[in-house]
DNA sequence: CTATTGTCAATTGTCAACAATTGTACAAAC
DNA sequence: GTTTGTACAATTGTTGACAATTGACAATAG
């Protein structure tokens, strides 16, 4: 891998308001972790504890700690006294893990939609409206609308009320995703059109919630990320060449 | 806690054909996931690394490893730098980690439905032939049968294709419901005529996954889990003197 | 030529000491 | 009486050394 070193690391010493300083291993999984999903790993690599601990100037002890974080991050296959190796992200990994985000999402949105709740509602709505703006505004890219788009979904997934959920939503699969999203950046997708289209999406969604339909809010949060991921595969098709082995996929 | 120590903790030495030898950390990551949902640990307590340390004969190395574990699992919340607390577990918790399971547990099925792969449904028919006898055979007691429902379950999470599921299902919760249903017992839920109705349910879960029907097939997956976790609180609320806040449970 | 056993280097697992941080008790100041 | 400041003990974080295990390869036996 590229061999630069952690110059960002902050020390305990600077830390903003309300922010709890990050540990030195978090440091470290999350800088492992972007670099795996830019595709600074190859997949299967082996990942080695004194490599990593030289490379940010620490001991193997903290480099050990983030290892299990990419574990659990699902980024890395741990084998006991055998080591830690790289994940290998095919598209049938991808549409594994856009299935599981579906089904976990379409919950939240379902516990909002029971709980009606009003200082929640009118943070979505108020997400709604800057996702919006954004998609009239001439010059916003395709990422930047991806950001807004990807807020409202952290919404949903902080605030759903389930705290297991939101714990599952926060640590898992979402690093893997992220990095695929970025690094072949299939997500030229957003596309002005498409732009406004997810934005209605999401109205719907927030309708559907604020109404307590239950039932409608699951089915339309699915589908927006059998959507997603949709794109995502088709996007990532041409630039790969590889094909999705999976018999069909769920549409909702 | 309870001060036993840890004597069916195995050496290196003797290990069972084909089943690797599991690490200190595991065993007691599992010993004290056993204690939480057990009961022996009050909700809030504080987990202290060298307390564990001496209490099993390691270091505080192992021990933190274990500690780790036991927060992906979601028994402690871990703060850093101040240390491990027990999750207090109440009807809530409990509510919400049955309908996660649940939403996963849909999706593995409907995986299941669109793959239809002959040797797991031979398995699946095999396993639910073996609760149908255990519902046939008098002396079942509702635990033993408990098991046998939960094989099958274990089976869908197993092989259900999607590798990430698959590890979530695994990892995430478990022990929670497990802890619960056995720590409180509520499921003497089991009574005779219960069993012949879970065994209907899973016949007809095995139906429609034969027969491909996605929908059908989590929908009918999310039922049974839907139907335990009322089962499990009803229990619950005559034991314990708690109610739960939550305006309502998901139906379907 | 294949299978088994033995050695060895590389790597992970564990330990005990040390460093850094946190919460607390208590004192001082307003 | 409340707040602020400060030492202190308890606890977690980190380190470097040592132990144990693994996988590869060579030597040996069948």
């Amino acid at each position: 891998m590229d061999l630069e070193t952690l110059d960002g690391m902050q020390k305990p010493a600077s830390r903003r308001r309300g922010e709890r300083t990050r540990t030195i291993p978090e440091q470290i999984a999350d800088h492992v972790s972007n670099a795996i999903v830019n595709g600074e790993y190859r997949g299967d690599e082996r990942i080695r504890e004194q490599e990593l601990a030289t490379l940010y100037g620490v001991s193997r002890g903290p480099v050990r700690e983030a290892i299990r974080t990419l574990q659990e991050r699902g980024l890395v296959n741990f084998f006991p006294r055998r080591g830690a190796y790289v994940v290998n992200i095919t598209l049938d990994t991808i549409v594994d893990v856009f299935n599981v985000r579906a089904a976990l999402m379409g919950l939240a949105a379902r516990d909002l939609a029971r709980r009606k709740e009003m200082p929640f509602l009118a943070d979505l709505r108020a997400g709604i409206a800057d996702a919006k703006a954004l998609a009239k505004t001439k010059g916003t890219t395709p990422q930047h609308f991806a950001r807004g788009i990807a807020r409202l979904g952290g919404l949903v997934a902080e605030r759903c009320g389930n705290h297991h959920l939101s714990r599952l939503l926060r640590d898992q699969l979402n690093h893997t995703l992220w990095g695929v999203i970025w690094r072949d950046r299939p997500l030229d997708f957003f596309t002005p059109r498409r732009q406004h289209a997810a934005v209605r999406e999401w109205e719907a969604i927030a309708t559907t919630i604020e109404a307590g339909e239950e039932k409608s809010a699951e089915l339309l949060m699915r589908r927006v990320f059998f959507t997603a991921r949709d794109a995502a595969i088709g996007a990532l098709q041409q630039t790969r060449s590889e094909r999705v082995s999976r018999a069909g996929m769920i549409k909702d």
